[in-house]
DNA sequence: GCGGATCAC
DNA sequence: TATGGTGATCCGC
């Protein structure tokens, strides 16, 4: 369907930004722009969802304050020197542009609404839209005359339209539909990316090359009658296509203005690759150009669907998806491969038209003076000053007209989350049992794609429109229902109590599981489970962990190619940082990635300075029957350990746990601070700037010494990303089952950190008589599940752990009842403790003091490839 | 790792 | 009467 993003625009941004960008010619039919802005604004005055838009609203203003202040402190001369910089990038860029694919952006005209018009000719002329009173998801054009468009409620819609008609969503019908749609794609390109339901990427590049030798009849199709096998209703329309291929589709837009598909010219560009189809009797034969095969599959779409589609073609994916917008609906538009053509395209576009470019970010680049790509582009100097690495080269990508070049399968998931919205409910015990009607739901959802996650995330709106999240994350993974509520239970809690006496009075909840361990984890883990039971010899270099005489050292992300993007750059180094966290298990003595137990010991204790006891004579706790061993020689326990291994309750051992230090610190963005010094220019004026300095030093071209100056900022901001990832070394020193942990976090820039915690090693399971005892509350825990249980002692320790830290106590948390016997596998060291934090009130707002860089979304992915 | 924001669909 | 759900990413802590 069309982008919601416009959508959106014309219904929020004319209420509430007034960018005055609307360009909805009132029909006679219709309703005027003055008008539409102003029956929504009386039905959505005074509302808590206006104030709460108000509210957002202030907070992007004062965002936009911020900026212009620091924008204000920028000196000619720094300005000049991100000239030179961005430049140098600029000509990489443009040297790397790449204008051998073609991409196409297929977007399936006002999709649901289509498809229930299509399904009830009751419907045909009438205005309608699909969603509820509550919410739309999309409208057909007769509606959208009215201004009623997707993200609108119903209920203001009605208010524009009373005629409108709102038909409750069908996603199955839906879904057949688009699978129908799929499978043509697929004979373009078999790794189409599929976006949603109604939108796709294709790269037809390697189609376009084979096609040129393909004889006239593997070209042609022919048209469906009236009477098709695949739809029972006659479609008298479809007749109409034998006599003129381009006049199809009258059934969705019998209101379309018809400039818009002037017959026989749907394409503006190349004109010296038009031949237009050979209309025979009854087929269509398509010829070999990209905008011939675009043509093809929107007509085997229609043909199939009885649906238009739009498309765009372009050399990248972010152009591609710019045209498809260009003659919506049912019309499509190409930018040829060539330079020229690609700029005059973007001359003169507005950035919003970029998917990634949402409101919040036009509103600030306008506040800079910037509303189209020119503009985008002559302002790039100062933007790298005022965003942040990834913001500007995103920026900077726009405005040269640069984007993907080819499609990337889809990644692995990152999260799944449930959600759901509801009138008032204000009492805790609803609450609870919602969190738990939604931790069940997610469960389900989980399990059918076979997921566990670490991190359990809750979200909570209230009735004033004021969302919080609130996570944890636990050291083993969760995915039945009963663990996950156990996680969000005592999140919800927390903020049920902070609030209290007053009641949370919510209006949605959510609950979101994530921080799945990726394939590379669990190939670790493969491993260690083959080498655990094999019991193999691989050393702990497998696990990536480089062995120093000093210290235990972790890698550092290898230099990374030229070739590779700057977004390839940060997931590496992202994998990275996880690995290193993934790391601290091991080096923690937690041992869960290595080949055995009882080497892992060895090996870690030969690593520790242990400041006391030689590790010839401690006390071990076997990590397969979790017995004590007293005080043996490490021989003793391990040929223990190889008389247990076979035994039972080793489930646990397998899952990773980590300590993470919360001193690495991941990106640094800014190329350069501004209020740094700047050295080699001498003699510069330190007055402010204005825009219009900036466009004139668009112009200037590198002399020799600045390009030098240019390097070794080059080789500072290098150093800054490695100094970004500190190698941070634990160094144990002392880690006994059963009693407290010290771990001395050393970081080379901070110098020592030194922090004490109390942690306690996993898989508790303090066991008497198939009774699981928790080892921090001391009660009797009725699960007999493993893990629900150790999620359990999980929260009851965080639990004692921000109660003692609240109290400012030092003293170990929990003291084992001694009558059972001790727990532990061999010293595991628990999740990092984080103290929850404990809002007052939704109410309040962070005042951001320093800009907050603009976040250029997910599909910065789609964008860089 | 957490929480707020932004964005897409 | 009344303004959605899911997933992803970025940024500053």
């Amino acid at each position: 369907m069309d982008s919601t993003k416009e959508k959106n625009d014309n219904y929020k941004d004319d209420l509430l930004l007034r960018m005055g960008l609307n360009d909805n010619k009132a029909g006679m039919e219709g309703l005027d722009k003055e008008k539409i802005n102003k029956i929504i604004m009386e039905a959505t005055k005074g509302s808590r969802f206006y104030g709460n838009e108000l509210k957002k609203e202030k907070q992007v203003n004062q965002r936009i304050e911020n900026m212009m202040q620091q924008k204000a402190q920028i000196t000619s001369q720094q300005l000049r020197k991100a000239q030179l910089q961005v430049d140098r990038f600029a000509m990489e860029l443009e040297q790397s542009r790449d204008l051998n694919n073609t991409i196409v952006h297929i977007d399936m005209d006002a999709f649901y609404a289509a498809v229930e018009m299509r399904d009830n000719p009751e419907l045909k002329d009438k205005p309608i839209a699909v969603g509820s009173s509550s919410m739309l998801s999309t409208s057909n054009y007769h509606a959208r005359r009215f201004g009623v468009r997707a993200a609108m409620p119903g209920f203001i819609a009605k208010r524009l339209c009373p005629q409108l008609i709102i038909v409750p969503p069908n996603f199955d019908k839906y879904r057949a539909v688009s699978k129908e749609v799929k499978e043509i794609l697929a004979d373009y390109d078999p790794n189409f990316m599929a976006m949603s339901l109604d939108e796709a990427y294709l790269n037809i590049t390697k189609h376009l090359q084979e096609r040129q030798n393909w004889p006239e009849d593997k070209r042609k199709y022919f048209i469906k009658t009236g009477h098709s096998l695949e739809n029972d209703k006659p479609r008298k329309e479809v007749n109409k296509l034998s006599e003129h291929e381009r006049s199809i589709s009258p059934l969705l837009f019998e209101d379309s203005p018809p400039d818009l598909q002037p017959p026989g010219n749907t394409s503006q560009v190349n004109v010296e690759e038009q031949n237009n189809p050979q209309i025979l009797q009854n087929s269509v034969v398509f010829g070999t150009s990209a905008e011939e095969v675009v043509k093809e599959i929107r007509f085997r779409i229609e043909q199939k669907t009885t649906l238009t589609a739009s498309a765009g073609i372009a050399p990248n994916t972010m152009l591609a998806k710019v045209c498809s917008d260009k003659n919506k609906p049912n019309g499509q538009y190409q930018i040829l491969p060539k330079r020229q053509a690609v700029m005059d395209f973007i001359k003169d576009l507005p950035i919003r038209k970029v998917s990634g470019i949402g409101k919040v970010t036009e509103k600030m680049l306008k506040a800079l003076g910037i509303i189209t790509c020119t503009e985008l582009y002559q302002q790039r100097a100062l933007l790298s000053l005022l965003f942040s690495e990834t913001s500007w080269h995103y920026f900077l990508h726009i405005s040269m007209g640069l984007g993907s070049t080819h499609l990337t399968r889809d990644g692995e998931r990152k999260s799944m989350s449930v959600e759901r919205t509801f009138s008032e409910i204000s009492k805790a015990e609803e609450q609870y049992k919602l969190c738990q009607e939604l931790c069940s739901e997610l469960a389900q959802d989980l399990q059918k794609e076979g997921l566990k996650g670490r991190t359990v995330t809750i979200k909570l709106k209230n009735v004033n429109f004021e969302v919080k999240t609130r996570a944890s994350t636990v050291s083993s993974v969760v995915s039945t229902a009963e663990e996950i509520f156990a996680i969000a239970k005592e999140l919800l809690r927390t903020e049920i109590d902070a609030d209290f006496p007053h009641p949370l009075r919510l209006r949605l909840m959510g609950v979101r599981l994530s921080s799945f361990p990726s394939e590379e984890d669990k190939k670790h883990q493969q491993r260690s489970i083959v080498g655990f039971l094999q019991a193999g010899n691989q050393t702990l270099s497998a696990t990536g962990c480089i062995e120093k005489t000093d210290k235990d050292q972790f890698l550092k992300p290898v230099e990374m190619s030229h070739k590779k993007s700057f977004f390839d750059k940060k997931r590496s180094e992202r994998k990275w940082s996880h690995q290193d966290t993934f790391k601290c298990g091991t080096v923690n003595g937690q041992g869960v990635q290595t080949s055995q137990p009882f080497q892992v010991l060895k090996t870690t204790s030969a690593n520790l300075e242990t400041s006391e006891s030689s590790s010839n004579n401690q006390t071990f706790t076997c990590p397969v029957c979790f017995r004590e061993q007293g005080s043996i020689s490490l021989e003793t326990f391990n040929k223990h350990v190889d008389a247990c291994l076979g035994g039972p309750s080793v489930s646990e051992m397998f899952s990773c746990s980590h300590v993470s230090s919360t001193e690495v610190k991941e990106n640094v963005h800014r190329s350069f601070s501004l209020g740094e010094k700047q050295d080699s220019e001498t003699h510069q004026e330190n007055t402010e700037i204005t825009s219009e300095d900036c466009v004139e030093l668009v112009e200037t071209v590198c002399n020799p010494s600045e390009t030098e100056s240019v390097d070794a900022l080059s080789n500072k901001l290098s150093k800054e990303e490695h100094s970004s990832l500190p190698s941070t070394s634990f160094n144990i020193e002392r880690c006994h089952q059963n009693s407290s942990c010290t771990v001395s976090l050393q970081n080379e820039d901070s110098g020592s950190l030194r922090r004490q915690e109390t942690l306690q090693p996993r898989s508790y399971e303090v066991i008497t008589d198939q009774v699981l005892i928790c080892p921090v509350c001391n009660l009797e825990q009725k699960t007999s599940d493993l893990t629900l249980f150790n999620v359990h002692v999980d929260i009851c320790l965080n639990k004692g752990i921000i109660q003692e830290l609240e109290k400012d106590k030092v003293n170990p948390v929990y003291q084992p009842k001694e009558s059972t016997k001790s727990t532990g596998n061999s010293g595991r060291v628990q999740k990092t403790i984080t103290k929850p934090k404990r809002s007052g009130s939704m109410t309040k707002s962070s005042t951001a003091k320093k800009i907050k860089p603009n976040n250029p979304r997910n599909t910065l992915d789609i964008f860089f490839k």
